[in-house]
DNA sequence: TATGTCCGAATTGTTAACAATTTGTTTGAC
DNA sequence: GTCAAACAAATTGTTAACAATTCGGACATA
């Protein structure tokens, strides 16, 4: 569904999604080191894979890396840098708005759709990690559709802007205004879906 | 010098060093693959570091990932993509500069001072590759400075940017903007830093 | 107690070999 | 000649073993 899958070679992906999703959900402590040949039997791999995924974990800028010492969590951005941030994936995200709307196929109005009613779902059983990991898979969806140039940069981009500060804790504020946005896709309105999304990331 | 260089462990960053050069230069056409193996003798080491070096790129968006194909240089952006990238590493760097100059330490003036005559250096032998790399190099310090979280962030930014459309191949231009920029700095004027920034970056 | 040195364990860095997949070419039927 | 299947070569994916570095504690000394 949606995503035309590139058959296999799931380990170095599927391994960074996992260990971000965990990132954001707190499981790991800021600075605790990640060892390798621990998550290497984790997930019933060589430590191979486990240093891809923890590499490109570092290059989004989650993890933190230090030669012969292995990467380590990434403290938390300050307030200040959280704004930068902020402000650059507004900045990014807009733009891909802007440009998904018009031309949005009916494929992708439904796919939103469905990606929404996901999203309600997570934020019923209010569990953050899956509230994230949704809200997430939502935004993507119209960044990667516009762009897929950028979506590594909005990716890192938004994982950083979640962990430090998460606003997704009020489910019932999420889910109106990821409702609004996605209404004003429905009815191709450029102008609300950006306005909405600028209420939505901070 | 003014690195404390976390000693050894060059493999992966050098050799991504020298990739990343080479794409500014435009060694590589657009959707060239990039051959592990042709790199790792090129660089006298097993395919393991080129892998780690390619991956690194991957995340930073210049070049582009295929399950069980390999990485290949990724195609470039469109105008309206490189207007996006340009507008949030400007935001960046703008963030960066007011933090940079209140606080900037003796050596830290000695070292812009330092890396501008570099950069007016390669102007005057006028080698793109050259002048690309001291260009970065003297933005990469301020934000590296301010913002050692954000440095990933805008590594990929700028070298995008750079590779987009290069405004560099004005040698004279870049040496004069580049000039009042860190007079600004040394006189530690914010407003006029932030300012002679903003006409650099676009 | 405080300090410094040495040694062993734990961890990361690198390599080469092997497995799996893709790609290119030849072969053969029609 | 065209197309498709089968085979061969090239390339990527994964693994385990080895090398180099870092970390922690025991021990000796002042």
């Amino acid at each position: 569904m949606m995503k035309s899958f590139p058959q296999r070679q799931a380990y170095r992906e599927s391994i960074s999604n996992v260990i971000r999703r965990d990132l954001i959900s707190g499981k790991f402590k800021c600075d605790e080191p990640m060892r390798e040949q621990k998550l290497a039997t984790r997930f019933g791999t060589s430590r191979g894979p486990v240093r891809d995924a923890l590499m490109q974990l570092t290059q989004e800028g989650v993890l933190v890396y230090q030669p012969n010492k292995g990467v380590r969590v990434s403290s938390l951005l300050t307030d200040e840098e959280r704004d930068v941030v902020v402000a650059m994936r507004l900045e990014l995200e807009k733009y891909c708005m802007s440009k998904f709307v018009p031309t949005a196929s009916q494929d992708d109005l439904d796919n939103i759709s469905f990606l929404l009613e996901r999203l309600k779902d997570a934020c019923e059983v209010a569990s953050l990690p899956e509230v994230a990991e949704n809200d997430l898979a939502l935004h993507r969806y119209w960044v990667a559709q516009a762009s897929p140039h950028l979506e590594s940069t909005w990716t890192g981009l938004s994982v950083r802007m979640i962990m430090k500060y998460s606003r997704l804790d009020n489910y019932e504020q999420s889910i109106t205004e990821h409702t609004r946005i996605v209404e004003a896709i429905l009815n191709r309105d450029v102008e609300k879906a950006v306005y909405f999304l600028g209420e939505n990331i901070l």
